[in-house]
DNA sequence: TTGTATGCGTTATCAT
DNA sequence: ATGATAACGCATACAA
């Protein structure tokens, strides 16, 4: 009696493997391969876990699994911010990537500081997971040694080098950088305002314009600094500084969609008319830059698809299948809308 | 020569703690001891134990560490999206109060659907979480049973309700409806639009408001929905259907502020004045809300708080500390601006 | 197709 | 303050 009912209600310790084993009179590791590798085991002997398992309540112990298989099934991915709309697309495509494969995201911000990513890095490795996605291609030495002794697949996201340390899903930002400058160059551009965060990946972008800039000669250009995060009120807190300098300025150009945003906001809400006025041109392509007014212009990156791919690459390393291309150039695209 | 050499290249396995102990004289345990409580272990040891982990490279294996002491220092987090503004900043809390625990984040994303959060949920349990966070107080019987049947903390965050599975740290999603109806009310308008999608908190602020609604007489309304995800887009397009009815429109309620900045963006294109023409109003009080033109009057959550309380809760409970409330109605605010 | 023996790397428990 | 021993729950390697 008491036993009966002790097999059903909550027991003292959750069921094992060898508790269902005893249910459905088999041996552990056939319990095991059934869960694991149907296949290789007789289907009715899988039934009979199947069972069993429901019987029990057993729900399997993947930290033990994980120990003796040496296979976590676990992906560590570090970003700088969760609550970034640059990266969230990405993440949320590693997410449902990785979902699909049978992995567990294991979510990590790093700041903006290699210092921060390295120490996050090492107690990360402790988890032993089965690979990692890394933002950018800045590390600090520290970590590119942990990492690299750790001996998993990595993939770094959202730049590009040719020396990555293993894998990489990214574009060239020094190139958008180039693009930006020639378009607004193109449009008849002179007198340019600059809205720009302090973070590597779009110093390589401010670079890449002023390397443009640089070859042409009678424009001018004002810098404005904003601290992270980009949000849209940053955005019109540097317009309005830039603005109440008393300077004209016939373009202005952001580091992402948000100050973009934020500029227009700012210039039309002082009667400012864009782009008549001032043209503004952002970075990102964020969900609401086509339907803004007018449109943002902007360079449109596949946000989503750098992540599908990172975990794609991920998972197809660990299990041993080929890779064709570890490192991936996905390009962007400049999108010309209303704002520029 | 070669032992020399090969304990500081890559070993063909990496350094264990007894590896550790070896280098350092000592017994694992010690090791273990001077790692995980250095307090009660000679200081002179635990420096000759970091001296050895240096030495090595040691770094812990938590899956065996978890194993053994049967705490896995995660927690895991289930959200319907990731890429949902209304979320990230929640999640980012948690993550961030997380480490500071450390703990490490397991994130996954459910949809919206019950069943998918109870296959989510289960396998997860997988991972011997020390604690969980689930978005919403609707879940599947399944799902419960799963978790309380774990016997640990959960956190049931955005909602309230009298009987949460566990703790809770939530708002009244009516309560808010009733608030967004009177207040529209009180501003006299009687031909009403609804912008609303499909998920259930947002159907309990639907209900909130016509809850109120049915207590006047003369007025109007119009309900349109639009899918998930809400995207200024989609409230652009919502909009422009409402429009297209040729009714007449006093005040749009959007279930979110993306969807009311779409409504109003579209709107504006077609020259009407927001809000003399047609007010408009959301809910979330996201970054850009204040900073729009015009302002968004909106109702403000603080997300930031229910992540960080959320982990708190959490990680205070699991570590046996005294929970001062489990249940944490943390309210809301009416954000008078622009808009509305 | 199934089972046996063993080890994964750590911590709990009890001892000294 | 430190150590010896025995789990923790599962999968690998090999055997039958």
């Amino acid at each position: 009696m008491k036993n009966a009912s002790d097999a059903k209600k909550s027991p003292a310790r959750p069921p094992t493997l060898e508790d269902v084993a005893r249910a459905a009179g088999l041996s552990p590791i056939t319990v095991s391969r059934a869960l694991n590798t149907p296949d290789i085991v007789r289907p009715k002997t899988v039934a009979k876990v199947k069972e069993a398992v429901q019987l029990t309540g057993y729900i399997p112990n993947m930290l033990a699994g994980g120990l003796a298989s040496r296979r976590s099934k676990l992906i560590a991915v570090v970003v700088p911010q969760i609550n970034n709309s640059m990266f969230i697309d990405t993440i949320q495509a590693i997410s449902d990537e990785l979902a699909l494969r049978n992995y567990h995201m294991l979510l990590c911000v790093s700041g903006y500081s290699p210092e921060t990513e390295a120490d996050i890095v090492s107690t990360l490795l402790s988890r032993r997971p089965d690979g990692i996605v890394l933002t950018g291609i800045h590390h600090s030495s520290e970590l590119k040694k942990c990492v690299l002794n750790a001996a998993i697949p990595v993939v770094e996201i959202w730049d590009l080098t040719p020396t990555p340390l293993d894998m990489l899903i990214g574009f060239s930002h020094e190139k958008i950088g180039n693009a930006l400058a020639r378009f607004m160059l193109g449009k008849g551009h002179q007198r340019f305002g600059l809205i720009w965060t302090p973070d590597q990946r779009a110093a390589l972008r401010h670079k890449g314009i002023l390397d443009v800039f640089a070859t042409h000669t009678g424009l001018t250009f004002t810098d404005s600094h904003v601290p992270l995060p980009a949000t849209i009120a940053r955005g019109r807190e540097a317009m309005a500084q830039l603005l109440d300098r008393g300077e004209q300025y016939s373009a202005i150009i952001c580091s992402s969609d948000t100050l973009a945003q934020g500029a227009i906001f700012e210039a039309q809400s002082r009667g400012l008319r864009v782009p008549e006025d001032v043209a503004v041109i952002g970075f990102g392509d964020l969900d609401f830059a086509q339907c803004t007014l007018p449109p943002l212009t902007t360079v449109k990156v596949d946000r989503w698809k750098i992540g599908q791919q990172a975990a794609t690459l991920l998972a197809d390393k660990i299990e041993g299948l080929p890779v064709a291309e570890s490192v991936v150039d996905i390009g962007f695209t400049l999108i010309e809308r209303g704002s520029a």
